[in-house]
Formats: C-alpha cells, structure tokens, sequence
RNA sequence: GAGCCCGUAGCUCAGCCGGUAGAGCAUCUGACUUUUAAUCAGGAGGUCGUGGGUUCGAAUCCCGCCGGGCUCACCA
C-alpha cells in the first residue's frame, strides 16, 4: 500500500465506515458464508420463470456489489459466473439491516439471503430477507461504463482488471481450458506427463540468454531453465515412458515484446519410434482439437484474419519455400561464401562466420516467415541451426525438423530427434565453436547428456508448443501480456 | 539497446500555438423510490508522472529522469 493511498479520500471514508459497522456490531471480515447459489445457475433454472413471477425459493448468494440503484433498493451482485439483482424492501429486509445497508460501499463482498423472483422488468431477483458483509472494500473501483482502460494499470493490477473486464477473465479463463485440453488430448494418446529441473547447472536445450541464480548451500551457480528438452531426452533414455510430455515455464533472459515474455509457458513432448512427419500431425491434432474445443470451430479469426485450423496444414521444405518466393535456389549453392552473398543480397544480415545453413535459414527469416498466414509446417532446417536434430536421410546438410508458422509466427517446433551420440557430440562442438566466434547463444556441451544417448535413445519424435502464443491465437490476443495473467513489467518507483 | 507516442481528480477523458484546471461516472449532503450506465439539486476532491530550464507567468515550450505502449534490434 502506497502513501497516496493511505491518504486517499475514499479510503478514509471507508475506513470510518469500517468502524461504524463494528460500532453496530457487524464484523467486516467473518470466516464463511454458506453459498447456496451463483449467478449462472440461477439463470439457468428460472429462465422460464416470466416477468413479474415471485417463487417461495429461498437461496443464498453472495459476490461483489457492482452497482446500486435507487438509494439502494436495487443492488447488483457480481459472482464468477455472472450477476444477479438484489432487492432490498422494507417488506422483505428487516429494518435494522437498512443500517448495514446504508453502510455498503460499490466493491464490498456481500452474502444475500432471501427469495427469487423475476421483476415486473424481466430481472431475475433475489429478494433479500438479510445481507451479510462478508468483505469491507477499501478502495474505489474503477468507473463502470468505460472499465478500466489504462494498460499499464491492467497488467500491474491484474485483480483490478479482472473484476472490471469480462474479456480479460474470459481470456484467462480460456487459457485454462486451452492447456486442460492439451493434457487431457496427450493423456488420451498415452502420454506420461513428468516434471524436470528449473533449475539448471548447465542451460540447455535451447539458444538462448539464461538468468542466472546461487545456490548457497551448494555454493554453485544455477541457471533457470530455458528449454526441457535434454532432460525429457534422458527420460525417454531411462524407458519411464515411450511418450512423455511437460507443461511448464521457461525463462530466457532476452527483450521483453508483444510476443515475449521473459518467463513462458511450453508443452514439450516426445514419443519414442517416430519421426518428425508424426510430430506434424501431432501438432495439428493438438491445435485444431483444442480450437474446436475451447472455440467451437477450427476457423479461428486472430486480428481480423480468419485462420483455418482444420487439418491437414500446408507443408513445404524452407530451401522450396525460398526458392519460390526470391528465385534463388540454395540447394544448388555449393559453398558458404556464395551462399551467404546471396542471402545478404536479399536482405539477410549474417555474420562473418556465417555458412551456407546461416544464409538459407536468414533467407527465410528475412522473406518469408512473415508472409505464412495460414498454418504452415516449414520443413527441413540446415544442420547449422539444428543442433539437437537428426540430420535428414537424404540430404545431409539439412535436419528432419519444422517449424509451424500461423499469421507470421513460430507456433511449433519438433525434430526427429538426434540420437546418434557420435554425431550429437559433433554438433556440441560446433555450437561451442560459435561461442568462441562469439555468439552467447550457441548451445553448451552437456557431457552427461551425451553419455545419455550413449546409452541409448530410441528414434523419437519432438515437440515443442509455445502455449502463450497459442493462446493469444485462440483467444485473438493482440499481447502475450493479456494471455499471462502477471506478465513480467519493471518494478513502479 | 534505438526511434516514435503517451502519463491531468479514485476511474474515463477534455484543456496543450503560455495567462494560474474542467466534464462525466464514482464519492459526500439532500430529494425521489420497482430501478437497469436509475433520475434531480447541491458540495467536496488535483504538487497536471518527476526534476530542472526558458518566461513577468508553464498542464501547455525545452532538457534530464521515472513508468508505459508501439515499431525495430535481440528472441537461431
């Protein structure tokens, strides 16, 4: 609580009536309320009853006063599901409780007991026989009609937006049954959901910045995680499960955008005997399944562009994607400096050390990526770029890994996973190479994981799924801010 | 990290080619009483993000800082 709250004007006058109410007697904060029922399910049940309809039921609501009306004859009670219409009368309420009344503030948690009716204005109504306070509310809330409308004030004060923005809970909410619908489509499928290691001594699985943290005790630096995927592998080693799965955080210590977040959230999979052509189809099925759930359809409409779900999606290797978009094709490109001419020739920017899989692949970011609207498996990545994927069985200067583009963006990313430990020992090398040339985000060796695979993977299929971006899909959010209900912001003050 | 934009009452906003701050809602007082953003009358409420500068005078012009948004960079 800050200053200017403490002297704020509101808060003063609540305050006082926080004492009065206990000069009468009325505790502000009591422990329970017995609940018989919310807002939605009595719409439910009395949506026959007609206009001007009085019943003998008798219910117990309770929720947040939202409005009054007509010196609070009329209150309006908002619960999670919805609102209902308090009716304080004379004949109804008995009069020491106009006292309590007269004392009740917009914000203040209430419990009503009384009897249902439909008013003669066609509003399902509680007549109240007696109110319970069941939370003083110090603070204002924020104007009704217009909502509360300043960003930084929604992200900061999540709860705030919650209680004025029917959107922003329905969001949240959707993002519930979105990651509900994705465990429960790999439960059924015979996934093992399993939980690894946050915190890390080595950082892998992924290129990116990690944060760093201590451990005291141990007196080591640990890193949180930024991928889980080496150690979901070292599962897939130990047998727990030919089909694994994690939904967790992850945390790269990079540039915070409208579609980055420092810490978010990934579905990581693995299933053991197949490949990177069943890792597509798994990517679909989670997707549209989980559209049609959570939307009701698989033509999903995301900033004003219908996206359509329905699988089968388009499939096309990067190489024939650059060659149709800039005519220049790659794959007869023999060496990395011509290779790299033409990439900057188009506009990629590629560093000096850069090879012919930096130049196609920057050829790509640079051209195409943003121009895949519709869902889009882009296939077979350069080797260079794919560390931790086996390399494809015709070409070996390319992967067996895609990436799922939708309206311009990454949504999926799976290989078939490398599990040659010779060849993955290779790679770590050249990754660690590229530190050396400078790049802090080439992978590090993980000598353990290597000595893993030397026990033996089995051919796998990968995948990853950023859950966040998929949720701003299916809930057409233009932010990864409204999608996580606390989004990483600079501390106030 | 760079560029552009924003920050005025509890909330939503107006005022901004310089002349000492305004509305609606909320709040308080009163009236009214079967309302639906209830209505009517009256009152209170502001270090104009913050610190400097220019000026007789700054919410307004200039600079720094803080916070936010967008774009770019980073995010293979």
């Amino acid at each position: 609580m800050s200053d200017e709250d403490e002297e704020n004007q509101f808060r003063t006058a609540r305050l006082e009536k926080l004492a009065a109410l206990r000069k009468l007697g009325v505790e502000p904060y009591p422990y329970v309320f017995p609940v018989t029922a919310t807002a939605a399910a009595l719409d439910a049940t009395y949506k026959d009853l007609s206009a001007g309809t009085n019943t003998n039921d008798v219910v117990a609501v309770a929720g947040r006063v939202r409005a009054v009306r007509n010196n609070g004859m009329f209150l309006d009670l908002h619960d999670a599901t919805g609102k209902i219409q308090v009716f304080n009368h004379k004949d109804f309420l008995p009069p020491e409780q106009f006292q309590l009344l007269k004392l009740l503030d917009l914000g203040d948690i209430v419990g009503v007991d009384g009897k249902i009716r439909r008013t003669p204005r066609g509003e399902l109504t509680v007549n109240a026989t007696r109110l319970t306070l069941l939370t003083k509310s110090l603070l204002p809330l924020p104007e009704k009609y217009h909502g509360l409308a300043d960003v930084e004030t929604r992200y900061r004060q999540r709860y705030l937006d919650l209680i004025m923005s029917a959107e922003s809970t329905k969001t949240l909410r959707d993002r519930s049954r979105i990651i509900a619908s994705i465990r429960r489509l790999l439960t059924v499928r015979g996934f093992l959901e399993v939980e690894t290691p946050m915190l890390q001594a080595i950082p892998g699985g992924a290129a990116a910045k990690p944060f760093v943290t201590h451990h005291n005790t141990l007196d080591i630096d640990l890193y949180l995680r930024i991928s889980p995927e080496l150690y979901l592998k070292r599962l897939l080693v130990g047998g727990i499960s030919d089909k694994v799965f994690e939904i967790n955080r992850n945390f790269r210590n990079e540039g915070i955008s409208p579609r980055h977040n420092p810490e978010f959230t990934l579905l990581e999979l693995y299933q053991a005997y197949v490949d990177y052509f069943a890792m597509m189809e798994m990517t679909e099925h989670l997707i549209a399944e989980t559209a049609r759930e959570v939307c009701g359809t698989t033509h999903v409409t995301y900033q004003g562009q219908v996206i359509d779900l329905t699988p089968p999606w388009k499939r096309a290797t990067m190489a024939d994607l650059v060659k149709e978009k800039t005519g220049i094709d790659f794959l007869v490109i023999a060496n990395d400096a011509e290779a790299c001419a033409a990439a900057r020739k188009l506009g990629a920017e590629l560093p000096k050390s850069a090879t012919w899989g930096h130049a196609l692949y920057g050829v790509f970011e640079a051209e195409i990526e943003a121009t895949l609207i519709q869902p889009t498996h882009v296939m077979d990545f350069p080797r260079e770029v794919s560390p931790l994927t086996k390399a494809h069985r015709t070409d070996p200067r390319l992967t067996e890994r895609f990436e799922t583009f939708i309206h311009g963006g990454e949504y999926a990313n799976a290989y078939s996973e490398l599990n040659d430990p010779v060849d993955q020992l290779a790679r770590f090398d050249a990754q660690m190479h590229e530190r050396d040339l400078g790049d802090e985000e080439a992978q590090r060796l993980d000598k353990d994981f290597v000595t893993a695979l030397e026990y033996g993977m089995p051919p796998a299929g990968g995948l990853g799924i950023g859950i966040d971006r998929l949720v701003m899909l299916l809930t057409d959010s233009a932010s990864i801010r409204d999608v996580i209900a606390f989004p990483t912001l600079r501390p106030r003050s």
